[in-house]
DNA sequence: GTCTATAAAGCGATAGAC
DNA sequence: GTCTATCGCTTTATAGAC
């Protein structure tokens, strides 16, 4: 499944052809028929279906009910890790640009929706306004697309390690009213 | 031309079929390889030398040698017209997800990287140090990016001029030492 | 320049042996 | 489950009439 996701990542699904799909799995064609009759939009589905598990799992769940800056810590750390630094690119942001998007509207729209959303509500239990609190998750998810089409576009990873440490900065939470450990000297 | 440009747009580069070009286009195969011998890929590059040369004309060097402030609000202008508030997405962006980049690769990284430079100069010039220039020029044309994916994956276009909104009013140049009109009781 | 016809290869999908 | 063989269809590209 990780290598079937890997092949519609980088070539499209217009660009991922079945003989491409057998010559990277392993699988033939029969076997893959057996495992997805709904063939190739089926296969496509299955990989959507399962990077939502991946990031319900690690990212959503831990946004709306975990500790609010503990689980944005965690973001940002899982999407650094997830899209390699930059090398790898989002699927969904793939399908999302070309006309990909119509066939799976449903998943792609909800595969955003729910990132803001996650972290709309981690940031409003952090003490942020509800209308800032999505405008900032809008930000971030939106600076996370942006980060990585530049990335790719320039074939240079640190602008998404640069961007996605700026990102993270601008997003921090309000102080909260505890005393910090102070060294000596310090105002 | 223009023509051309939206098939590739709309279905990325794999999708544009033969059959669907001469469909939107009006043209035959004939006449299609009379003014593109080298096929497909040859109209792609034109088409990337197409958007090369407006966004040069309309983008770049107003940047490069113009009024900063003139110039960046105009950019900003001339985006959102160009993308059409979020309904159009950035051929180039489509280009650089998938395989497709690694055709076009010298084309897609100077698209991405005059852009900035064009933009950091306009900043330099208008007061900025030059790595905060650099900066704030990477973080702006991200977000263009950024906002396109989302826009599109989401289908609500309303998300792009938002985030374009917000990345002009970040982008502000230090006020000039002139002063402004004040109104009464003003500090 | 633009058309039709056609070539050669590749596409997604199916059938059936094992 | 996995393989090979094969079906229609579409793809890019070319040839040649007009």
């Amino acid at each position: 499944m990780p290598l079937l996701a890997e092949v519609f990542r980088e070539l499209g699904y217009e660009g991922a052809t079945l003989s491409r799909i057998t010559e990277r799995t392993g699988l033939g064609k029969g076997s893959l028929y057996h495992f997805f009759p709904g063939g190739k939009e089926d296969m496509a589905a299955a990989v959507l279906a399962d990077i939502d598990d991946w990031f319900v799992r690690h990212i959503y769940q831990p946004l709306e009910t975990g500790e609010p800056r503990a689980a944005i810590a965690k973001m940002w750390d899982e999407t650094a890790a997830y899209f390699r630094s930059g090398r790898r690119i989002c699927l969904i942001g793939v399908f999302a640009l070309d006309a990909t998007r119509d066939k799976f509207a449903a998943a792609i729209r909800l595969y955003f929706a729910r990132w803001i959303d996650a972290l709309a509500s981690a940031l409003r239990r952090g003490g942020l306004l509800p209308a800032a609190a999505r405008a900032q998750a809008e930000t971030a998810v939106l600076g996370i697309q942006g980060a990585l089409v530049l990335a790719r576009g320039l074939n240079d990873e640190a602008i998404f390690t640069r961007a996605v440490g700026r990102l993270a900065r601008e997003l921090a939470l309000p102080e909260r009213g505890k005393a910090r450990p102070l060294k000596k000297g310090a105002p």
